[in-house]
DNA sequence: CTTGACCCTAGAGTATACTCTAAGGTCTAA
DNA sequence: TTAGACCTTAGAGTATACTCTAGGGTCAAG
């Protein structure tokens, strides 16, 4: 099959295709007259393999790693390929934790605002900001209440 | 003070300064005779105000909306900035799902090989990125005993 | 007067993974 | 034979946010 087919067949584009062989991580296993890059079952299997792989949040690094470990197998041992699982899974749950803590913060800021069509001038978001206090819980809702009051 | 103190200060580099500069989030309130920077409290001030809020995950273009709000309060509404962090937590909390779901994969992927020295041959973490059967956990420590036997 | 720490600009480089363009060749069907 | 779909290459562009370099000027201390 030409690149077109194994676009379809595999999820990537054409051109992601190119750009992988340009990697290193796929090559087709033949070339027409014109010059055309001609894929195998073997290599569908192998786009797949590396769709798969980059779905699980590899690398193209890592997943050259796998694409070499699954071309000789009996040369590789089990604990090469476990060990990039296992600090992909570090790697992932400390940018899981570093997320919830900026939503933690995030909600802090958000909730303490009315959200209103008041002016800013006592926005609890802007002045969260502004002196890094803890993103106080002061201002909400009745704080425009109360700045009104203070005017009045 | 000049850019060397107001990074230090402010916990930015000069060159991260100089580039909000150039991306028109940070002004020097003077230039030297000699064309230094010369910065204010104030603008200690701004520049800790755009750390916080890069710390709170907003890109730089938030930021200098944030700024602008921030520059004339009562020309803007709360509205304007509740609706920026808002949109923030969706897109924070739908990174989180995406990795956590990344995370589960990964778990299982990981869990069902043994890591240990043996051959490659078995390893369901190959397996389960060449046929992408639900990750199976039909490969653990025992599967290489099996093999073993089938083997004998 | 020289050394070292600081400052300046413009622009290139880094990271990751594509994504697209230009300019052109090939193939198939009407 | 000609349109349209497909293929080729090398290389540039995209996104984000820095980060650094080259080449040069400024300033206080010893
Ligand atoms: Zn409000
Ligand atoms: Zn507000
Ligand atoms: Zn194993
Ligand atoms: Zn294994």
């Amino acid at each position: 099959m030409k690149i077109g087919e194994l676009a379809k067949l595999s999820g990537l584009s054409a051109h992601t295709l190119r750009f992988y062989e340009k990697q290193g991580l796929i090559q087709a296993s033949a070339r027409s007259e014109s010059n055309y890059r001609v894929y195998s079952q073997g290599d569908l299997a192998t786009a797949k393999f590396i769709k798969r792989s980059r779905e699980m949040g590899f690398s193209l690094e890592e997943v050259e790693v796998f694409l070499s470990i699954r071309a000789d197998k009996p040369a590789h041992v089990c604990r090469e390929a476990k060990d990039i699982a296992q600090l992909k899974i570090t790697d992932v749950q400390q940018k899981i934790d570093d997320l919830q803590q900026v939503l933690v913060a995030l909600h802090k800021l958000s909730d303490a605002c009315c959200g209103g069509n008041e002016s800013a001038e006592f926005c609890s978001i802007i002045e969260a900001l502004e002196d890094g206090e803890g993103l106080s819980l002061a201002h909400s809702t009745q704080t425009h209440v109360l700045a009104k009051e203070q005017q009045a």
